[in-house]
This record gives C-alpha cells, sequence and structure tokens, in this order.
DNA sequence: AATGAATGAGTGTTCATTCAT
DNA sequence: TATGAATGAACACTCATTCAT
C-alpha cells in the first residue's frame, strides 16, 4: 500500500512482462506465428499458462505487444540518429553498421524482423494485427528522408528513392531471415556492402553528376 | 477393363495435381507450414479435403513436392543460363531482369521464395524436409561463380563473394516477401538496382572503362 | 441369352463373391471387425472397391453374409454327423478331431470362430448383426444333446450339461484365438485332450456311479 | 507457490486417471482397440476427449497403461500363489476358484482377458504394444510349473504340459469373453469343471498307475 | 461388369482459453 | 499472484459409400 511497495509491485509486474515478451518472441520466430504455442511460451518463460493470461488477454494481444514494443525501440533509436547533425552518408553507415552488430550478437533482432515479415505474410490476422504490422512500415520514412538527402550530397546512388530503400530494406529482412537459418554458420555481410546498396562507392566518379541523372533511372 | 482410357486418367490426374499444388503454394506461403491447414488448401482448390489425400499422402508430401519441383525448375534455369558463353556481368542482368519480370507479372516466384524461407525457418520439420528445405541453397552455388567470374572479368565488385552473394540473394527473398505483403502496391524495383549490389557502376572508374560505356545499361 | 451363358454368368459371379468372402474374412479376423477397410478387402480380393460394392451393397450386409454361410457350412457338418448312428461319445469325439484337424491345416476356421467372437463382443453392431451374431450358438444346441446322451451312455462326465458345453466351446474358441495369434508357434493339443473336458477318461473308474455324484461337484 | 496442495493434486489426479482407465477398460473389451473410439471413452468417463489427452499422451499409451496395470496385478497374484507350501492340485484349485469367483462378481477380469486377447488379435500394433501384448504370456509360465508339478505328485493327467496348460487356459479365455457376450445370462461353470481339465477327477483310480489302460492316447 | 475419382462424416489429437482453488 | 485441470473448437487424416464413365 506504501508507495515503496506500490513501485515494486510495479516492477515485479513489468519484469514478468518482460519475461514473457521475450519467451514470445523466441517461441514465435522459430516456430512461426501461428504454430507457436502459448504452452510452449509459458513453458519458456518459466510459468503457468493461467498466470500467462493474467498478463496478457490473448495470444493476439501478447503478439501485439511484441510487436508494439519493438517499433518503438526501433523508431526511438532512429530518431536519435536523425537528430544529430551528421551527413546522410554517416548516418546510413551509422544505421547499418549498428543493425549488421546486434545482427551479429544475437538473435533478437533477427527474430523481430522475421517475426514481424511473417505477421505480415499472414492471411488470417485481425484488423488490429494487421495494423501493426503495418506498423514495421515506419523506418520506410526515416530512410526515405535519409536516401534524398543523401542523393542531394552527392553521396548516394541515383535512382528512385522508395525503390532503393525498398531494396536496402528487403537485403536487411532477408538477412535476418538467414541468420536464424544458418545460425552458427551465419557471417553477417561487411557493413559496407550493405551500404553500397545505397551509397556511392568511394572510389567511384561521381563528378560528372548532371550527365548522369538523365540515362541512369531507365534502363530498360 | 478400366472403362476409361489409361490416358484420360493420367491426365485428369496430373491436372488435378496441378490444381492443388497451385492451390498449396497460395496458402503455404501465406500462413507458413505449419499454420495452413488442408481444408483452405483443399476449399482454395475447389475440392474436398477428402479428395486430396487422394493425390498426396499428407501435408508434408504435399509441400515436398511443390519445393522439389520448384527447385528443379529453378535449377533448370540456372543451368541453362549457364551455359551460354555470356560475361559473368550478362548473366547476372539476365537472371536478375527476369527474376524481377516474373516477380511483376504474377505471385508464383514471390510465393515460391516465401515457401522456401518459411520452410528453412520452421523448427519443427522432418528430416526430409529439412533436406529439400536445404535444396535451396542449390542457387547460391551458381551464383557464386558467377560473382567470382566477374571479379576476375573487373566487372564485379570486390568483397568476399558469399557475403556479396548473400546480400544479393537477402534482396531477392526481401522483396519477394514485400511483393506479397504489399500486393497490388508493390512495384519491382529497376533491375540495375539489383545488379547494383553486384555489378560495378557505369560511371565508376575501373579504368580500363571506355570502351565500354554504351551497352552497359542494357542488360537483355 | 443362352441358357448356357446365363449358367456361366452365374458361376462367375459366385465365384467372384466366393474370392470376396475369402479376403473379407481374412481381413476381418486380422484387424477386427470395426478396423477392417472395405478397400483392402479388395484390395486382398484383386478387384476395385466399387466392384465390391456390386456385389455387397455395404459393409454390414458382407459381414452378414459371411456369417450366414459360415453358420450354414458349420450346421450341415453338426447335421451329418447326428444323423449317423454312432454313439455320442464317438460323436464328440470325431467333432474334436474334425475341428483340430481343420485348426491345424489352415486358418480359415480359426478366423471364422475368431470373427464371431469379435462380432459378439462389438458393442456396436446393428440389430440384424446382432442376431446373426447369436446364430453362432446354433452347435451348442447339438453339443448339448450330445452330452445329454453321453452322460446316459455313462461315457461323459457328470455336471451341468449346459456348463460343460460351455466350457468345451469356450476351449475352442480360445484355442482358435491363440491359433492365430501364435501363428506358425501353435500346436494344437491332441484332440482326447479336448475330448477329456467332455468324455470320462477311458482309464477311469466310472462303476460305482451312485456314490460319485453327491461329492463330485464340490471340489475346492 | 501453488494454490492448492500437492497431495490434493496428486490425489485428484490419480482419480481422474483410474476413472477413465476403468471407461478404457470397458470400451476396449468391447469394441477392441482399433475401433474404440477416444470420445467414446470419454464419454464413458464422463469427461472431455482435451482432458484426456491431459492424462494420457495418446490412445496407444492408455492401452498400454491399461495392459501393464493389468499384467502386473495378475503377476502379483500368481506369485503370492506360488509362494504358499500348497500341493500343485490345491494350488490349481485356488486359482480356478478365484478367477471364477471374479468373473462372477464382475466384469473386469473377463474385460481383462478379452482385452489381452484383442491386443493379441490386432495385425497392426506398434512394438511396444505387441511386448505388452506378449507379457500376456506370463501365466503360462506359472501354471506350466504347476502342472509339471501336479503330474509329479500324481495328480493332474498326463499330458504334455504345454498343451494342457493351452487349454486351460484356452478355457479361461473363452469363458471371459462369454461372460462379456452373454452379459446377465452368463452363468460361470463350476470351478471343479474347469480344474478337471487338468486334475485327476477324484473318483478316478490313479492309485495303481500301471494297470491304466496303456496309459493314455497319445502323447508322448 | 468394372474402374477409381469424389464426397463427407468420423477419428485421434492439439491448443487457446477459462476457472476453481 | 499463481496453478494446472477442464473445455471445445479446431486440425490432419481415414474410410464407407456413391457416381460418372
Amino acid at each position: 500500500m506504501s508507495p515503496r511497495s506500490k513501485e515494486q509491485f510495479h516492477q515485479m509486474k513489468e519484469a514478468a512482462r518482460t519475461k514473457i515478451l521475450d519467451a514470445a518472441l523466441t517461441v514465435f520466430s522459430h516456430n512461426g506465428l501461428a504454430a507457436a504455442s502459448i504452452s510452449e511460451i509459458a513453458k519458456e518463460a518459466g510459468i503457468s499458462t493461467g498466470l500467462l493470461y493474467h498478463y496478457f488477454s490473448s495470444k493476439e494481444m501478447l503478439f501485439q505487444e511484441l510487436v508494439g514494443s519493438a517499433v518503438s525501440v526501433a523508431e526511438a533509436a532512429l530518431q536519435e540518429c536523425m537528430e544529430t547533425n551528421a551527413t546522410a552518408r554517416e548516418r546510413l553507415q551509422f544505421i547499418s553498421k549498428s543493425l549488421l552488430d546486434i545482427l551479429c550478437r544475437g538473435n533478437k533482432t533477427a527474430r523481430f524482423f522475421t517475426l514481424m515479415l511473417q505477421a505480415g505474410l499472414a492471411g488470417n490476422l485481425s484488423d488490429t494485427m494487421k495494423n501493426q504490422a503495418k506498423a514495421s512500415a515506419l523506418p520506410f520514412r526515416y530512410l526515405l528522408a535519409i536516401v534524398r538527402e543523401g542523393q542531394q550530397e552527392g553521396t548516394f546512388k541515383s535512382g528512385e528513392p522508395a525503390q532503393l530503400v525498398m531494396l536496402y530494406w528487403a537485403a536487411l529482412q532477408g538477412l535476418c531471415a538467414f541468420k536464424l537459418i544458418m545460425k552458427e554458420t551465419f557471417e553477417a555481410p561487411a557493413p559496407y556492402l550493405l551500404d553500397r546498396i545505397l551509397l556511392i562507392d568511394e572510389g567511384e566518379c561521381h563528378y560528372p553528376k548532371e550527365s548522369r541523372d538523365s540515362n541512369e533511372h531507365r534502363d530498360g
């Protein structure tokens, strides 16, 4: 009843929720969204199924919270990145490097990406879930801004920004999936390889920019 | 003995099998292997569940046939491509263009890619299925060969070939997934954007360059 | 159309029916009545399921015909046996010997007995089937008559005739089941061992009959 | 941690298991293993099918537990019987009387015998089940020992012991099946009738053994 | 007479969810 | 807060039966 114990309670509650969310992420990404079972998640979290339902009202809500937390973490990170006064090139390099770093160090990021992918693919989700899944499109906006800025800087490759971002993001998605599939065998590519999808190679001759613009976006 | 000719039977059987395989591809790629339900596949194919089992002995066998056929089609195509005496650059451009073309025209390719992805991700497959799933690594070998050749040609970017291929393939995987997620909204990137993951840009200064300039954007 | 071809047709039909009945007997007795599948029977008989339904309108009818034919064969044999003017002892010995003989030579008899047993046990039969199953009680009547006659002859053991017959018949049932279970390992007991359930041993002192009657029913 | 005491849980669990095992015994012995349906067992036990699977992981495991418990109970009883220093004759009389007594009083024994029979007959059992089924051969060994001993005592009939035991056991099997088939109509035979398959009749002249007619018909 | 494709109700089994404790 | 027994609606799969040929 004291403010102290109240806070303690809150902390314990949050700790329990986090434990469950972690377990859920693992199980969801292993078996696919639909094939994951609540009882497996509960076992992974070390609690009973009944207690799980004390914290999350349904499998769907559990999923939503998972996605929601991931999105907000990602958004915060990107937001922070945008607020620095680095060049677009530096920002991209920072993002790529960060992502590939955590990709190397653990499975969590890969699991999140893959989970979002599966959620997007699943044809039988409720509307709320579908909206959540679309929230993953959020990083697109930030990247779009970076690409546009970078093209003006002259450090980014030419091409339709939306297509470039999609390609970059698709590659990232694919890498995350591969990480989970190949397990220990997986070796992340050097960040500069990923950057190169968007950035002009350092050795590249990008001075005569004007003359290129016209014939580069169309090639078939 | 038989009141219907053998050929008639055979034709009908093949037609039915094809219809079922198409339906299965659709449903599997949406929901993943575990979450895909036989009854949904049957409904999609316009038949009863019982009849589905007349043609395929189990959900797993159905999946295996699907994967097997995809792999053999892909291999044949790549094999053919390898046997031409084009340059590595031309080969890659051909592959990218072909893939993005069929990606634009229908969902089948995207579904196949996504199916293989889901198969690889699923943690609870039988051994035969796991082997099948690994068969998807097959295109890697071909691409590796092309990259190595291209780097010697001087038309491919430098970098560890295995990592380059992985990046290229990951981008392709990701694009296929996006295609299914975004549906009509999806617009495939220009092939040259994909190529650029591996190929040195036209404008790049790779000195013995002068003679090339003109034929670089064209890849057919 | 000629009377000749008509008869030929009839013969062919009967041959086909017999083939199916044989197959059905085998499959029924192997897997139990309910677990036996029509398609398995058809395969065993070398025909299609459709054709089987041309001869027998349902699984149940097939079973009924099977039982019916067995019962009539058995009845005919017993009837014939009763019409001889042998002693009761001789009749019983003849019956035991005949049964154990065919039990040794093949599985058909064992299958019939076991099938009837299963039919009797099954709780979910239609009424017609239940009646058929009860038809197996028919041999009881003949054996009862023999026992009563034999007790008057002084060659059969004392005891309630109905109980004696049941014991004899139960032993026979049990042997048939064992035959199917043990397969090649099975060795039928000597007929006289079976007879001895009902017959006074040849070496037995059955003269002082009067004094026995009272203490024989109690022995433990 | 647990709001219900461990003992409470254990008791409830055992009670539920017993209830299910009883129901399963009834249904299995009626319909045979293959034809028995889980839903019928659940209905008989008054629970949902889902709950049944909470206690037994499959139909097969349920069957195995049933058989296992029956075998161990039977073995314990026989073991105890063997450890007394009674004569072989007395032992057999005890066994027969005990069995026929419980056969009269309820259906459980009859069901067990019949269950074992059906298990032996079923052609499509898993290996573990087949082994279990063979465990039913266990009483044979004890009876064989008794018969051999009794023949030396001069109180058992002559004849190949294995055949004599098989006949005795077959009769018992048959009686159990009849009990289930005939239901209330069934009247167990007097124990001495069953004993007589193996024991020399009290009134028999077995002292002056030499005088005994050629010493049985045939048995080597 | 003969086939086997086609159906649909049924089986064993799983699992999200609820509830008494 | 915490448990796990209990439910019922799914699912994969089977099979007696029908039907067009």
